[in-house]
DNA sequence: AAAAAAC
């Protein structure tokens, strides 16, 4: 409650001689660039990501609230009184207050809430765990050894709660280490790798981790890997081959831990290639994707053939929407929720803006001249379709840009990872992609993030921008809007708002979506269109003009390629 | 509101 208090003056009552050490670190540990690509992603110490947060939200913040309009500044405050209710209530159910001076700075840092019965208390250090919960040194050292000195706020507070075999929904902002936090608690629990056990009973796989797209599953068995060094844990990336290696029962129930899409495990269970009768740990990884309706049917299949009487199911995303949450904690056994920062908003350390173009043709022109002028690689830019995808990758290689590449789910497998790989090595300048791209990817090096179509909900703007911003570094991103964007405007003008960025006044002054809607389509949107004109003044106009322009040329230009080619890439190209 | 992703 105190802490909610001096965040919310933004820090500035803060004595920042006492953090003083930390600034130095601070100063220290923030690389310039990529030192070494498996340093950088560096846990901050807790009390220096506080200081961050405290730095970012101070100046903005301040200035948010005196000219930040009356719906937003309302909201804010129906936000955060419900955040101090909540914080109120766990302080009651839990025993174990925060006491001493030198925790203090952690729990404010961290804002955490937490909801449920008997909500374990936060660990200060990876050290910790080894007297709380017997945490087997070898992994604690290949925490240390990848360079996770200090824990998260997530991790601080979900660690616990899953080692204490207790059901937990997490909510953490974009790039504060989830990954770890169930990882460490689930290999702690498994003790020893099944093939070292001696007795018979209870064989088969005993963890099971679901994510929604490849690329992100093979991120967590990365991670994975990592704490599994120096022992023989079986850990294992389902896939068409590994699952044809794995319908040999004798060689299955060796594994330990099994990583998966939804449907690649449905269908080996359906093949009677598997069993999930042994899973004693299921997670659940960007928890709201995988509860959406197209996954929702898979992930239950998933989740009925889990058959433990034992079972810890763990759900964990950056965005929780209500529905969301609600067919979670269906799913979950008196669960424990951790909300850490706020809900659906991302870190105050991306600085967002957005982009008036006034249509889908001048968006390329904008982009271009972006590129001509110095930016930070590499950047990702995101698209709302697959072929989009890949005629704007053509279309910048064309116009001369370096070191572009694309990635979207209609490529082989092979093409997918051979443009993860050149990202992770620092070789892409510009990655154009899809959603597939907008949860859970860690490249590291990502400073700038760029909308160039306008995401479908705030969850994807949320997750799309977090691909930058990770692990206590900053990033910017940089959201592309045009006339027929405006009724999903104001829902993501007010997510910069909640994360201390700033917001043209007009945008604010928008009427709400669904007076948009009521006044059907057309006039109340030129409103908008003559409104936004203004607003950009004269000479952009007229540059946005020029911009139009020379896009038709070029989108000419890019039709007569695709004909030729007629193959890859082709099918929408309609401006409406 | 709507595309993407999963095999």
């Amino acid at each position: 409650m105190e802490a909610f208090q001096l965040l919310s003056r933004g820090g500035a009552r803060f004595n920042k001689q006492r953090f003083k050490s930390d600034v130095q670190i601070f100063n220290k540990a923030a690389p310039p660039k990529d030192v070494k690509g498996k340093g950088v992603l560096t846990q901050l110490p807790p009390e220096l990501d506080f200081f961050k947060y405290a730095k970012a939200s101070s100046g903005k913040r301040k200035a948010e609230d005196k000219e930040g309009g009356v719906h937003a500044e309302g909201k804010h405050e129906k936000v955060e009184r419900k955040r101090r209710k909540i914080e109120d209530e766990s302080a009651d159910s839990d025993d174990n207050h925060i006491g001493t001076e030198e925790e203090a700075p952690t729990m404010q840092k961290h804002r955490v809430t937490a909801k449920g019965s008997d909500v374990p208390k936060p660990i200060a250090s990876f050290e910790d765990l080894r007297e709380r919960y017997n945490v087997p040194p070898r992994l604690l050292s290949n925490l240390s050894e990848n360079s996770y000195k200090h824990p998260t706020g997530i991790q601080a507070h979900g660690i616990p709660i899953l080692l204490e075999h207790r059901d937990l929904a997490a909510i953490s902002p974009t790039g504060t280490g989830k990954t770890l936090a169930y990882l460490t608690p689930i290999i702690s629990a498994l003790g020893s790798p099944i093939s070292s056990m001696k007795n018979d009973g209870g064989r088969g796989v005993r963890a099971v981790i679901l994510a929604p797209t490849r690329e992100l599953a093979h991120q967590i068995h990365n991670e994975c890997l990592k704490l599994a060094a120096g022992r023989k844990w079986r850990t294992v990336l389902f896939s068409k081959a590994t699952a044809s290696t794995l319908s040999d029962k004798n060689v299955r129930d060796k594994v330990d831990i099994i990583i998966s899409t939804p449907l690649r495990l449905v269908v080996s269970i359906q093949e009677g290639n598997l069993e999930l009768n042994n899973v004693q740990h299921l997670v659940l990884d960007e928890a709201d994707r995988m509860l959406d309706p197209e996954f929702l049917s898979q992930v239950q299949e998933v989740i009925a053939a889990c058959t433990h009487p034992n079972i810890q199911k763990a759900v964990f995303s950056a965005t929780l929407p209500a529905g969301s949450e609600k067919l979670a904690m269906g799913v979950l056994r008196n669960p424990i929720r951790i909300i850490v920062g706020l809900k659906d908003t991302p870190l105050p350390l991306i600085a967002q803006t957005l982009t008036y173009v006034a249509d889908d043709a001048s968006k390329l022109p904008s982009l271009l001249t972006y590129l001509s002028q110095p930016y930070n690689p590499p950047l990702l830019i995101f698209t709302s379709t697959q072929p989009r995808t890949t005629s704007l990758a053509e279309e910048l290689i064309m116009n001369g840009i370096s070191n572009v590449d694309c990635l979207h789910a209609g490529m082989t497998k092979k093409q997918r990872d051979d443009a993860v790989s050149r990202m992770r090595r620092g070789e892409s300048w510009v990655m154009v992609t899809t959603e597939v791209m907008a949860r859970g990817m860690d490249f590291k090096g990502i400073r700038e993030v760029i909308n160039y179509d306008f995401p479908t909900s705030v969850q994807s703007y949320v997750h799309r921008i977090g691909r930058t911003g990770r692990a206590g570094r900053e990033g910017k991103a940089v959201t592309y809007f045009t006339d027929e964007d405006g009724p999903f405007l104001k829902a993501i003008a007010n997510v910069l708002l909640q994360s201390g960025s700033s917001v043209p006044e007009w945008i604010l002054k928008l009427p709400k979506p669904s007076k948009m809607k009521r006044r059907q389509m057309g006039k109340v949107k030129r409103a908008n269109t003559v409104n936004a004109a203004r607003k950009i003044g004269r000479n952009d106009a007229i540059k946005k003009r020029d911009m139009i322009a020379g896009s038709k040329r070029r989108k000419e230009k890019e039709l007569r390629e695709t004909d030729k080619n007629n193959g890859v890439g082709e099918g929408d190209r309609s401006d409406k």
